[in-house]
DNA sequence: CTTTGGATCGTCT
DNA sequence: GACGATCCAAAGG
């Protein structure tokens, strides 16, 4: 399986996102098909972390496409997204799912809860489907973390990389909207996923995320 | 199967 | 100071 062309990866999110599905990450010894993803517009998507302008966190987002976005959130999860705009651009596709394909037994330990485990407490029992069913779950299960952050998946020898598969026909090919994202750009079906696969998260139709206001 | 509340801290206003 | 591009366990149908 020959790695991803930097060149495959720019382009419109909306575009390049489907035609990473099947694509195969590796990271330390394990492999992970990537079954669900959503794509992020910057400046032009509200919901994007670019929609305002370069900051430290989203810097790489602003380079070259090939990279890895990686970022902190709810105080516990890291998520990844690959970059696919050139520089000074800021768009890219977060990754939300993934079918572990290899080193099931390492991304088990570090969902579960081995002896070198992520600190806290995982599930104390996961089924094969579940170890990188979102897109935080994908980054503990395949060790991804702030250390990867503007990684290039193109390169042979870096530490996360992303390779050619299957590519999926159009009509395995699902949208709906994003997950988590309210507010403008929330009806953009901008989340693709393939069809059947039992690693994408539990599709939810439009949701508003509500939170109360005081009367 | 679904709903609900809690955990927890970097980031930006 | 507020709020997440989330996940998990527990409880209810």
């Amino acid at each position: 399986m020959p790695p991803v062309r930097r060149t495959d990866l720019e382009g419109d999110p909306v575009l390049v996102a489907p035609w990473l599905l099947n694509k195969v990450l590796v990271r330390g010894g394990r492999a992970g098909r990537i079954v669900e993803v959503e794509a992020y517009r910057g400046a032009e998507d509200a919901a994007s972390h670019a929609y305002r302008g370069p900051t430290p966190r989203n810097a790489v987002m602003f380079g070259p496409p090939g990279h890895l976005y990686v970022y902190f959130t709810y105080g516990m999860h890291w998520c990844a997204n690959l970059v696919c705009a050139r520089a000074g651009v800021a768009r890219a596709v977060l990754l939300r799912g993934g079918e572990v394909v290899a080193g099931h037994e390492l991304a088990r330990q570090r969902r579960c809860g081995g002896e070198d485990s992520r600190r806290g407490d995982g599930p104390r029992v996961v089924r094969d489907r579940d170890l990188a069913r979102g897109p935080a779950r994908l980054t503990v299960a395949m060790g991804i973390n702030a250390r990867h952050n503007g990684a290039d998946v193109t390169r042979p020898g870096s530490l996360v990389r992303v390779y050619a598969g299957t590519p999926v026909p159009d009509s395995l090919v699902r949208a709906g909207p994003r997950v988590g994202v309210s507010g403008a750009g929330a009806a953009a079906p901008w989340r693709l996923r393939i069809d059947g696969e039992p690693s994408v998260s539990a599709f939810r139709p439009g949701v508003p995320r509500r939170r109360q206001s005081p009367a």
